[in-house]
RNA sequence: GCCCAGAUGGCGGAAUUGGUAGACGCGCUAGACUCAAAAUCUGGUUUCAGCAAUGGAGUGCAGGUUCGAUUCCUGUUCUGGGCACCA
């Protein structure tokens, strides 16, 4: 028998197929394992070798834990809605249901190439109506959900109507503070109402006022607008001023949109993070994207030639600085600067105003130009009284905080900046730490020219400057947070329809006996009418008047972990019973790229059905592991410009030219480059028509190829197809390759070569059963001898090992422990059931149909994926007797057989009663000895 | 600019709590088998000096703590990632 591994492969992964063998009951007795991965978007170009990474690491886990006796769940599925699919329509007529599907069959077939352990019973699709049909239910329960500021939950709606009509909104005032209602029988002040002013509302107010307080609402506002796509975008999809996918310009836009409130869960969306083993820095990004500061907000009074408006407030972090004021600025957008203007201003500032609107989003966040103007009014310092110049200025957010600040020159940067550019006089409240060069936001000087605070350290200084605020009533403690509430429709297709019906203006839920609300077929997937989606123009969609948006693609994705818990429930998105049973995911896998987006959106939608009582857990994700980015190693050969000669890496000169000729770079396909010196034949053949006549200028023979790291993509032609590394290798080799590359969470450049190895690797492996006569036959060698000790000990220190490597996922120490095993019994020769056997269950996780097919080899009938994980005993491990170094005050002197068994002070003895280590020391006593972890001795003299 | 992570042979990377640095693999190299090549197997492979035994240096750079530092501390350079007018 050869490793004939193409052969071996197939039979066994049909085998599992035909037993059902990675079929996963809920609770079957033993203790619940869940490993998720994050399920792809199919798209077109199918898998390359970076996207299985993942899929290997949390396969190997998966399979590691069911051989230690866990009833482990271990699901895929797709995230099949979203854009391409749907651009991809526009541009070649394809339903995008029609080609998802093509796309998920290829992706099905590469993965199934892999030998997964998944539970394909219970895979899911986004775009399936039985699975969306609970993500508009889920949608639902956020539309009739409000947070509970007091109780900090989620509730229903239905008990805020009941205390509304019983005490208005006392206790439970508006979320959104700027919100104003206008309605002509009552003025509302700060927005609270009584119930008797609520009962007297009409419906369309009431449901107005609702609607401030729904976990999903819908509302205007500034969206971010991208022309180019046709939709809108959540804050997480812009990049640097351009979206994500497709990096079309993104401009801000006001546009009546769905929202999620996920600003009420900040806070606990942050304190979620301590309970939860995600490592430091995605921790540290999801803080920083919500953003929380504490601080306070700062009424000033203002001095204008109008009078019109005589404060505003403003959002300091540090009040205690007041009393080093020395301007106030405002966002350009605040309605109110045409009241404070002054006469001799009016021109100035409306000349500034324009030129801040000529400026894009893009220019404004590329350039950060000191830019400003004066108001001609001024703030009083609520203390001193002390007039304070109000600037206009664009570096001051009108979205953050009340769009107004209170600059400190002498402790905040763009404040010393603004102040010395605009010659603002700087007044100095640190003293020494502020040396006039620059800013200095220290919180450990003593205050000076500070009024009541001088004398104080600021960081004290800050409760106290509170305390006086409020006291005055000019101010309160105030937190702030970055974060915004996620833009949650877009003006598209493919994606999930809104569950919602608008009556005379007026958002209602379809009941859920409604549900599915399915996607009707279009002819057209332009957009509709008014920057509206596709749906718009169906006229049976409109005149039953739904919603023309649809779901963002992170709808889908913010719950699918619980769908697989109870894929085929047609009562429930997942029965209590199956989701209390599988619980929090116990490992998650995937990308950093999902950080503040899907990974934020599901932990929301999590503790908001946790709140509604749907789920017994407020946080999806106990452990969440980042596997690296696989980049490409791309290769090139250079053309001396205008002609088709190519000139070898090796012979360009050191200004990248070839004797003084300039030379175009050019990717070439990796995989016509061994190593990098390239396969001219396969090079011609490649792109005949452009380089089937090309010449070489070679060095050594040899055509030596350029190369570079980059990100792996098509266009690169750096990708690598894992198909054709499984059909040369296997899926066993291309596994444990992938693994052997270096740890998970690194990202390193795709290189092929060293697959040979663990190719290598695994026919030693082989061989350990089958014998290779001269004749070129294959025989079974494996023996019933019992082991030796030596033996043993070989093989308990690998099993301690590759244990200890698989659970704290050192894949690639893994894949070595078993390479260095077999070369340790093929010394010895060691062809033994007693050792092998263990051996292959310990494999089967790494490399499973190779442990299959040896394993029944051995004469076993049932699969070797239902064995238990050998166990291993400490008496092999120990070392009976051991060469141990001993030192002299540090300095490696010799070796001594020392019996391990001893304890320590018997050790003492042995070193002092040897005559070597006596004359070293002299005759003194040692003032001590320290032996270090079976290691070393060391005499300190 | 701010925050985080990292830097080890020709290469990918090991060293789990401070204890003989360089496991394992690639590559290179010598040898075996072969008419020959491929495949396979065996040995060598941090570097400098030496025929060798052996000795010196060595984990980005400069210091420190320690009998002992890739590991801990301070400073510094570079690389990768994240955030970027959030007051």
């Amino acid at each position: 028998m050869e490793y004939n591994f193409n052969s071996i492969e197939k039979k066994w992964q049909q085998a599992w197929k035909d037993q059902q063998a990675y079929k996963v009951s809920n609770d079957n007795g033993r203790p619940k394992f869940y490993v998720l991965d994050m399920f792809p978007y199919p798209s077109g170009a199918g898998l390359h070798v970076g996207h299985p990474l993942g899929y290997i690491a949390s396969d190997i886990y998966a399979r590691y834990k069911r051989l230690k006796g866990f009833n482990v769940l271990h699901p895929m599925g797709y995230d099949a809605f979203g854009l391409p699919a749907e651009q991809y329509a526009i541009e070649h007529g394809v339903h995008p249901a029609v080609s998802t599907q093509k796309n998920i069959e290829t992706f099905r077939r590469q993965l199934d190439n892999i030998g997964f352990s998944f539970d394909w019973s219970r895979e899911v699709r986004t775009s399936d109506p039985q699975y969306y049909r609970w993500t508009q239910w889920i949608f639902l329960q956020l539309f009739n959900s409000f947070f509970n500021r007091n109780t900090q939950k989620a509730e229903p709606i239905a008990g805020l109507i009941k205390i509304f009509e019983q005490e208005g909104n006392v206790h439970h005032p508006i979320p959104n503070e700027k919100f104003v209602l206008n309605n002509s029988q009552f003025t509302i002040r700060k927005s609270q109402f009584s119930s008797t002013q609520w009962a007297s509302f009409d419906e369309a107010t009431q449901q107005t006022i609702l609607m401030e307080y729904r976990l999903a609402f819908c509302g205007y506002g500034e969206v971010n607008w991208c022309e180019a796509l046709g939709t809108v975008l959540a804050n997480d999809e812009v990049v640097n001023g351009v979206s994500e996918r497709g990096g079309h310009p993104v401009e801000k836009k006001k546009l009546r949109q769905w929202y999620l409130r996920i600003t009420e869960y900040a806070d606990r969306l942050l304190e979620g993070l301590k309970t939860v083993d995600f490592s430091e820095a995605m921790k540290e990004m999801q803080s920083n994207w919500i953003g929380k500061s504490s601080g306070a907000e700062i009424t000033f009074a203002i001095k204008s030639e109008q009078g019109k408006v005589d404060h505003f407030t403003a959002y300091t972090t540090r009040p205690d600085t007041i009393f080093g004021v020395d301007f106030c600025v405002i966002a350009p957008e605040l309605d109110y600067i045409a009241d404070i203007t002054s006469k001799e201003q009016k021109e100035a500032v409306e000349n500034y105003l324009a030129y801040v609107k000529s400026r894009s989003e893009r220019e404004r966040m590329a350039e950060k130009k000191i830019t400003g103007v004066f108001t001609g009014a001024y703030a009083l310092n609520p203390f001193d009284g002390k007039e304070i110049p109000i600037w206009i200025s664009e570096y001051v957010l009108a979205g953050y905080g009340t769009g107004a600040i209170m600059a400190v020159p002498c402790g905040d940067e763009r404040d010393y900046k603004f102040a010395k550019h605009f010659n603002i006089p700087i007044t100095n409240i640190i003293g020494d730490h502020f040396n006039g060069e620059e800013a200095n936001p220290t919180k450990d000087a003593i205050l000076q020219h500070s009024g009541f605070l001088n004398g104080m350290l600021m960081r004290d200084a800050m409760e106290a400057a509170i305390k006086a605020l409020e006291e005055k009533g000019v101010g309160t403690r105030k937190v702030n947070y970055k974060m915004r509430d996620a833009a949650f429709s877009r003006q598209r297709y493919w994606g999930e329809p809104f569950p919602i019906k608008w009556i005379n203006g007026i958002a209602y839920a379809l009941n859920e006996g409604e549900l599915p609300l399915t996607l009707p077929e279009v002819e057209s997937y332009s957009p509709g009418p008014e920057g509206e989606g596709p749906l718009a123009n169906i006229t049976d969609w409109t005149a039953r008047q739904l919603e023309t948006n649809t779901m963002p693609g992170y709808a889908g994705s913010s719950w699918y972990f619980l769908r697989y818990m109870d894929p085929q429930n047609d009562e429930q998105f997942a029965s209590r019973e199956a989701t209390d049973y599988w619980n929090q995911v116990d490992l998650y896998i995937g990308g950093t790229e999902h950080a503040v987006g899907h990974l934020l959106y599901s932990r929301m939608w999590t503790k908001v059905l946790h709140d509604l009582g749907h789920i017994g857990f407020d946080e999806p994700f106990k452990k969440l592991v980042n596997q690296g980015m696989v980049q490409g190693s791309s290769r090139f050969v250079y053309r001396i410009n205008g002609t088709n000669q190519f000139v070898s890496h090796g012979l360009i000169d050191a200004n990248h030219e070839y004797k003084g000729q300039l030379l175009d770079k050019i990717h070439v396909d990796v995989n016509f480059v061994d190593g990098v010196e390239l396969d001219r034949d396969a090079f011609k053949k490649w792109k005949n028509a452009e380089f089937g006549d090309a010449e070489f200028l070679l060095e050594d023979g040899k055509y030596i190829c350029g190369t570079e790291t980059e990100k792996m993509s098509k266009t690169k032609y750096n990708t690598v197809n894992p198909d054709d590394l499984v059909e040369k290798y296997g899926a066993d080799t291309f596994r444990m390759y992938e693994m052997f590359l270096g740890p998970v969470e690194m990202s390193k450049p795709w290189d092929t070569k060293g697959i040979e190895g663990v190719h290598r690797f695994l026919k030693k492996l082989w061989r350990l059963f089958y014998k290779e006569t001269n004749s070129g036959e294959s025989v079974w060698q494996v023996n019933e001898d019992a082991a030796t000790a030596a033996e043993l000990k070989v093989l308990h220190r690998a099993i301690k090992k590759i244990e200890d490597d698989t659970e704290r996922f050192s894949f690639n120490t893994g894949v070595s422990g078993f390479m260095i095993l077999v070369n340790e019994l093929t010394d010895l020769k060691c062809h033994k059931r007693e050792i092998l056997e263990p051996m292959l269950v310990m494999l089967a996780p790494y490399a499973p149909h190779i442990a299959e097919e040896l394993w029944h080899a051995l004469g076993n009938t049932s699969s070797v994926i239902d064995a238990n994980y050998p166990g291993f005993e400490e008496k092999y491990l120990v070392e009976t007797s051991k060469e141990y170094p001993i030192s002299i005050n540090g300095k490696m002197r010799t070796t001594m057989h020392i019996s391990l068994s001893a304890e320590q002070q018997e050790i003492e003895t042995l070193v002092l009663a040897n005559d070597v280590v006596q004359k070293w020391i002299d005759g003194k006593t040692p003032k001590k000895i320290i032996y270090v972890k079976n290691k070393m001795v060391n005499i300190v003299v």
